[in-house]
Formats: C-alpha cells, sequence, structure tokens
DNA sequence: CGATGTAAATTTACACTGTAAATATAGAGC
DNA sequence: GCTCTATATTTACAGTGTAAATTTACATCG
C-alpha cells in the first residue's frame, strides 16, 4: 500500500503533498499508460483523492499538465549532462545523445513536453528547466566554425541549429516517420555534421 | 457535380459527398477555431449531418483526423515546390522555406499532420503524399558533401538530416522556443549550412 | 480552551466528447 | 415493383473537464 508519495502514509482528509503526488501519479501514468490515458481524474484516483481535488492545486488540466511536463524538462536537461571533465566535443555528444535517447526512453513524457495543446508554455514553473537546456545547447554550440560564422548572430543560429537538429531528429524518429529504408539504424550522431570550433584550446 | 460544400445546395437525405464534405469541415476548422475545437461531432455539424453519420465514412475519429492530415499533408507537399527550372540549391531553399511558411500559415494542421496520438500513421491514405514530401526532400539532399559523404548511406543521412534540421525549426519555432533573445527574426535559411554538392553541374 | 476563519477535499451537476446499437431512409439492380 | 445495401439518424452510454455548493480539518487568535 505504498501509494501517494510514499514517505508518510497517514491517510487524512487533508493530504499533505497532494501537489507532488499528483504530478508523480502523471509521471508514473505516461510511463505504464501512455499520454492518451493521461487524465485529470486518472490522475486523481491514483492520488486516492477525488476528482475535483486537483483544483485547489493547479487551477485545471492544463495546470496540472504542465507542471508534470516541467518535471519532464527537469530529467531531460539531467539526460544531457556530461561527464565530468568531458571535452566540447564530448559535452556536444552528450547532449545529443541524451536527449534522443530521453525521448525513446520517454515518449509520452517527450510528446507532452512539447505539445502546445497541453502545456502553458507561458507558465513560470517551465522557465528554470527549459532555460536549462537551453544553456547546455548554447554551451555546446557557442564558437562553432561553419559558413555563417562570421554573422553577428552566429552563436545565436549554431544553438538554433543544434536544437533543431537533435529535436527534429527525437520527433520524427519518435514518430515512426524513418522505420523504412534502412534508416532506423542511423542516429543522431551520423547525421551530424562535425563542425571545428573557434578556439580548439577553448574545448576542454 | 462536387457540389457537397455549399455548391449545389440540395439538401437530401444521402448527402452524396459526405465524406469530401467532411475533410473539408476539418480543415476550416483547423483554420478558423484550431486543433482544440476540431472534434467528429463539430465536423458533422459543419456539414450538416449528424454526428455519427462519420463513421460510415471513417469508421472512428482517428480514420477523419488521418483523412484530414492526408490533405494537409498534400498541401505541404505543394507549399515546397520550386519555380520550374530551379537549380539544386534554389529547390532546397524552396523546400525549407515552403515547409517552415507553410507551419506558420497553417499551425493547428501542421501540429495535427505530426501528432501520433491523433493521427494512424500507418494508414495507406498517408502513403502517397508523406512518400512525395520525402522525395523533395531526397531530391535536394542528394550528392550533398559534408564529412560524412563518405559514409555508405551518404544519401539518406543527408536526407534525415535535412528532414531534422526542417522540421525541428518549424516545431519549436511554433511552440515559441525561439520568441527570445532576438531569435524570433532568425529565419531557416539563416541557419541552414551551405554544404556543396557533388557534382555541381547536376545541381541543375 | 473554545470559537472562528481558511485552506483543502468532497459531493453534485452539467456540457461536451467518441462510440455502439438499433432504426429509418433512399437509391441501385434485378 | 421488389429486395438489397449503403447511408444517415436516433438513442443511449461511458468518459472527460469544470463549476458551484458543501464538508472537513487544521491554524490562528481572543
Amino acid at each position: 500500500m505504498s501509494d501517494c508519495a510514499g514517505m508518510n502514509d497517514v491517510r487524512k482528509y487533508h493530504h499533505g503533498d497532494l501537489k507532488r503526488a499528483l504530478i508523480q501519479a502523471g509521471i508514473e501514468i505516461l510511463r505504464t499508460e501512455g499520454l492518451d490515458r493521461l487524465s485529470l481524474r486518472a490522475c486523481a484516483e491514483r492520488a486516492g483523492v477525488s476528482h475535483t481535488a486537483p483544483k485547489n492545486h493547479f487551477g485545471n488540466l492544463t495546470g496540472l499538465l504542465t507542471a508534470i511536463a516541467a518535471e519532464g524538462q527537469k530529467q531531460l536537461c539531467a539526460a544531457m549532462q556530461p561527464n565530468q571533465g568531458a571535452s566540447r566535443d564530448d559535452r556536444r555528444q552528450a547532449a545529443f545523445e541524451g536527449y534522443v535517447a530521453f525521448a525513446r526512453a520517454n515518449p509520452a513524457m517527450f510528446e507532452l513536453m512539447f505539445s502546445r495543446r497541453l502545456v502553458d508554455f507561458s507558465d513560470p514553473v517551465l522557465a528554470a528547466p527549459l532555460g536549462a537546456s537551453a544553456a547546455i545547447l548554447r554551451d555546446v554550440s557557442g564558437g562553432m566554425i561553419w559558413d555563417k560564422s562570421d554573422a553577428p548572430d552566429a552563436d545565436k543560429r549554431a544553438e538554433m541549429f543544434n536544437w533543431c537538429l537533435v529535436h527534429g531528429f527525437a520527433t520524427l524518429a519518435l514518430q515512426g516517420v524513418f522505420d523504412k529504408d534502412g534508416m532506423r539504424d542511423i542516429g543522431i550522431a551520423d547525421i551530424l555534421p562535425g563542425f571545428a570550433f573557434r578556439d580548439p584550446a577553448a574545448a576542454e
């Protein structure tokens, strides 16, 4: 009878940590049943409360889904972390592989995280994790040398380039678009161009 | 004698071209009200039939949405078409710009088209338009020279590369991820690397 | 300590969704 | 003219999110 958040199992009228329990319930539903089965009522039932209880903590469905997505963004960010002391090339590799691996391992969560219809991207709870992921991409994109390196916004462009490439790969691969013609075995590392960096010494 | 959507308004028991009318209704709802408002019942009402009439033609909601998405894929494919006699560079430019422009002009449709939860990608009605878009990408990617040009699947990788890049850009831009730091003004052409082609003469 | 105020959870109700089953209609083919 | 069949309707049902009114438990204060 683990239920709720596992910590202190005193079943009382006031749950105590319902907010966290509902988010956790949503994460588990995503993992075990998929995005289609993720509903307000399902989260509430799994947390052992009435189906209107979430309203007090999240306002409406979008609020709950956004909170769940924020947790997912944190996990995605963690999945992109490189080993300590990795070079910039290795960091970039780690970020890309981690991004795609996370999407593959958590398809329902990934789909929720980037679904504008379900998530309110202007919600402050998303700012920190989204910013952290952007920071990683910025780190591994800075100083990249290509034919647009002389443009004023070169670093921004490089960041966007990498983000588009990895997100497009993850999204399309998840939808099975590459499940044909032997494209299935081609990974993100196989299509990622090996750009040089301006200052190889700084790639430490 | 298509009539169906307003031409010849003979309201009879058997609609005559309900299948097409329902798809058209869905497209209009996507354009005017958004993906959230796209429902079986809404399509049926707009077509002037009972809410269970679509079942005869599409089976279930997924069938209708997939048919609508297939129409969208056709439109996307048309949006990627270059001018006659354009060089390969121009064709690539046209494909990329067209892809992104279509997503921006039809955000609801674009979201539907690539939503695995709403669309059945194994439905045969999607095969032709999806294949046509893939063919365009393949065309503008063939013979691309980069540091992976010696790999056995170089052409496949190049196609995937371009697809990921443009789809990632369209998806992320649509979700407003780039609405910050002056990234909003950076277009797909600004981040697309200018790869060379193996045989410049063949780029006609 | 007891009263009160408030946050949190419940009950109830409602409009909306997709789907299924049974029924009604119109047109085609013989 | 008859039947057969595709098409559309009616009716019903389980599920969804949301709102309003109600109940509960806890904290705060006199």
